[in-house]
RNA sequence: GCUCGUGUGGUGUAGUUCGGUCCAUCAUGUCGCCCUCUCGAGGCGACGACCCGGGUUCAAAUCCCGGCACGAGCACCA
């Protein structure tokens, strides 16, 4: 054995498997979806879904599809321009386009056509109980009146959701079939369809009555072909009323996977609806203001979409509800991002020196320890800039040795003295730091450099930082 | 209240399907050391966990039972 197959006596010992875990029930091409509500840009919280289900589609050679769910022209109503946006995040995240868009809006005729199906085959009813009335049937498992209609009044009552002299927003709704005496009250008889009569931005006053979620996505899913779905676990009884329509067609369920809520402490608070009203009342300055968690933002800030990526994929795809720092997503980041990140100096509370004694009058430093990024040519005149807090006898980085008088003491590095960072010449500039809904502004003079705007770099001693046109954003350490 | 789900170091994960090879993986974090490139980069090292109680078994993170804790759904939101 140990001459035939030695790997089987090999100790295969805690070998932590790395990315996705397998797919249950694989198939051949397998369908994703990742289907936002597009009231608002990305936040961070897509990120996981858009993430998985891509990397998903991507690995194992399936398809992406991006499904905007605006079918709430109430309560959550659309934002015209999310549409584009999110698309431009959807690729930018992704690295690739989703080989599908659906927009539920469009799609309105479909929904209507498996509604009618769905009545005609009394699989559901149109519902004229209040929804407090409802909840009154619910709670004591009965069965509401009107789930006994003939299909001839089904008919008609459908066409009066459907006539804006006939029932009003409220006054009906379609239900499905399932079954009251449910132990889950969950999913007793649960409400596909409804009454909106405010105008839809994209389709204005085509239609009255709009699906809800669980029959729009669950139509859609059937209709696109999705294999797989993988959502929150909070969407776990969405998936069991949806079942009983599927039940109800005849149509196959998608293998679905779940995943917990995350919490990430830095990013409380923050909701769609907020944001937006923030933003119009000038709070914030746009979406991509760089206390916001949104993608537009982290992005702005020098997060790349490969850091959200790997940080997903390391999360996984538990059913636990997990609370994240993150300052996990940062070192994710900082792996990415430290290659390409040209060393500068900045001094905060800066204090001015005069040196003394023998020292160049021009240095030429790399700008990077180990990759080729260029040089740092640094003119020395006779006086240079220390962070307060750091004066004494110092070395002054990749320059000499100096007494707390300003004294050049040693060119060469002649024992084990502090080292700082220090700036000659330079010139003022604002370092920005997103703190709650904060921005904490540190003055600070930055060395002379000819990178362009947009780069991002190692401040020397305080982290990483993009260069903006007339300031700097701190990225994270 | 009803229903569903989850419990591995500070945090996030691997391992739980088929009990031993797990005195439990990897990362992050914290601390320390190294470095004429930085106390926030890089290198090295240390620290630190199987929710609790029973049971089955020669053997349990893994199986069974009972607790407890946390979260979600019960919207004419997604």
């Amino acid at each position: 054995m140990e001459e035939q197959a030695p790997e089987l006596l090999e100790k295969k010992k805690h070998v932590k498997k790395t990315g996705l875990p397998d797919l249950p029930n694989p198939v051949d091409k397998p369908v994703f979806r990742f289907a936002p509500n597009p009231n608002g840009p990305l936040s961070f919280g897509h990120s996981r879904g858009l993430v998985i289900n891509a990397e998903y589609a991507k690995q194992l050679n399936g398809e992406l599809i991006l499904r905007f769910d605006d079918t709430d022209t109430t309560v959550k109503p659309p934002m015209i321009e999310a549409y584009e946006m999110i698309m431009h995040e959807q690729e930018w995240l992704c690295g690739f386009k989703a080989q599908r868009v659906i927009i539920a809006s469009e799609r309105m005729e479909e929904y209507h056509k498996y509604a009618q199906k769905l009545l005609a085959n009394g699989y559901g009813y149109v519902c004229q109980c209040s929804s407090e009335d409802f909840r009154e049937y619910r709670k004591s498992k009965e069965n509401c009146p009107c789930r006994n209609q003939e299909n001839s009044e089904a008919e008609s009552l459908w066409k009066m959701m459907n006539d804006e002299n006939g029932f009003q927003p409220g006054d009906a709704v379609v239900r499905v079939k399932t079954d009251m005496t449910l132990p889950n009250p969950a999913l007793r008889d649960w409400p596909a369809l409804r009454i909106q009569t405010n105008a839809h931005p994209r389709v204005g006053n085509k239609w009255r009555v709009w699906p809800l979620l669980d029959f729009q996505s669950a139509v859609e899913d059937h209709l696109q072909g999705v294999t797989h779905i993988i959502r929150g676990k909070d969407l776990m009884d969405s998936t069991r009323k949806q079942k009983w329509l599927y039940e109800h067609f005849g149509w196959n369920y998608p293998e679905t996977i779940y995943w917990g809520r995350v919490k990430v402490h830095e990013f409380g608070g923050f909701s769609t609806s907020g944001m937006k009203e923030d933003i119009k009342q000038g709070t914030f300055t746009g979406w991509d203001d760089i206390r916001l968690p949104t993608l537009g933002s982290l992005k702005r800030r020098g997060i790349r979409a490969e850091a959200l990526q790997s940080f997903w994929i390391e999360i996984g795809l538990t059913q636990k509800d997990i609370s994240v720092p993150l300052t996990t997503l940062f070192s994710h980041n900082t792996s990415i991002i430290d290659p390409s990140s040209p060393r500068l100096s900045f001094v905060r509370d800066a204090i001015e020196i005069e040196l003394r004694g023998e020292y160049p009058a021009h240095i030429s430093l790399d700008a990077h320890p180990s990759e080729n990024l260029g040089k740092r040519e640094i003119d020395i005149d006779n006086h240079i800039y220390l962070e307060k807090s750091d004066l004494g006898n110092v070395r002054l980085k990749d320059f000499c040795d100096i007494s707390k008088d300003g004294v050049v003491e040693s060119i060469e590095r002649s024992d084990n003295r502090t080292i700082v960072h220090w700036v000659s010449g330079g010139h003022k500039t604002m370092l920005l730091t997103p703190e709650g809904k904060e921005i904490l502004k540190s003055e600070g003079i930055l060395e002379n450099h000819q990178l362009s705007i947009g780069t991002i770099v190692q401040l020397e001693r305080i982290g990483y930082a993009k260069l903006e046109e007339d300031k700097l954003v701190f990225l994270h350490a």
